[in-house]
DNA sequence: GTGGTCTAGACCACG
DNA sequence: GTGGTCTAGACCACC
């Protein structure tokens, strides 16, 4: 369910970081079992274990998740709350983008038209 | 009219062509007198000569503005039109962010509101 | 009256091994009667019997206990001894925090303040 | 200034946080030039450049340094206060154990005692 | 089996 | 020269 683009210039274990966000909020990862372990990502998405074990570190810090040692990693209490806010970071970097726009010049029309398009686009797929 | 934050994550020499076409479409720059010299950037900006040139280079490759020798940077006759594209490509950026939010489930109208808010507080300015 | 934090960083084993040295000390545990099985605190604490095997072999390899066969594990007859020089030990991870705290110029009024704190909170518990 | 032991359990990835942290507290950094760079440090304390990467990623995190590309990492305005601060977290801590030894019945000046010894060592050095 | 740490060595962007 | 990322492979503790 997680797929990363190794052409891309988003750095792998930030292209991991979002995806686990949006699965948790998506309801894909049970409470119960840990999530997928470092080893096994590390054969299915074909990176190296150290990349997602920063990943995974990251998120932690971030308080989504914890280490059971021995077991693995679960996610914690309130994951989804935490993945919401940091889905809604990425509003202000569309705010700070769309005053750039407005500061140039471009018409809002045409940024609202951007983000329609995109939504649209989700919808079809 | 230039300012470099060295603690940004972003490139200087980004930095410096992001403002640089912004300030060719507010009119900022005349078309008769040559662009600021490197040298004297460096001293105004704490900037090492080599990131200015490279930034200054970027602009020539884009057509934006050309050297004449013994006098300085002048602008192109179509600079305006060449900042004007380089900012919309920008737009791609925001339709990205705007796709990766509507995966998210985050409804289409936080997203639309954060960009009127953007556009408002542009024209208090 | 064991308690277990699985998100704790400290391993299971050791919490289980402090908490046993502690309840020892204050009495808790009878000398005639064994001490509760591996089966039984594996159900109770939900955790895994292996572990709880690893803390009694250590506990026994302490002598704070041993195996009688048929009946179970029982206090020694100078468990409180053993226990209470185990908790002497950690008066040495106090002294190392304590030449940290030297080093760094906390002065050391600030030490025996949190210390004197410490032990008042555990009066009024 | 700065030594690792290779033989500690505490990681050196740690050592060398603290001790850096305690380098700012003293003074030892100036606020004008980087802090050593990761290849230099990796050859003069004979530890991996990641390691070191690692640890300094980490005082980026709690806000004690920022990178400047290109040039290295700068101590940030407050780099003390937040060192300051991270050293009192080390007080809570002692406070921590000084409960458990409360609750062990360990005699508070035995306690007292310890810390007083750790001062009196450090001055001696 | 799990995660945590470390080493060695490589490549890239930036200044 | 600087940091940032990634790979490969190893060892350890814990369960």
């Amino acid at each position: 369910m997680i797929r990363i683009d190794k052409q891309s210039q988003i750095p792998i274990y930030e292209q991991f970081i979002e995806q686990v966000e949006r699965l948790v909020l998506s309801g894909f990862f049970s409470e119960d079992e840990p999530l997928p372990s470092v080893r096994a990502l590390s054969q299915t998405l074909s990176v190296n274990p150290n990349t997602l074990q920063k990943a995974y570190a990251e998120l932690e810090r971030k308080g989504l998740c914890y280490t059971v040692p021995g077991t693995g990693r679960m996610l914690s209490a309130d994951a989804r709350r935490i993945a919401l806010s940091e889905q809604r970071k990425e509003l202000e970097q569309i705010e700070r983008l769309s005053k750039q726009m407005a500061q140039a010049g471009i018409p809002i029309g045409d940024v609202l038209a951007a983000v329609e398009k995109a939504y649209e686009g989700g919808a079809n797929k």
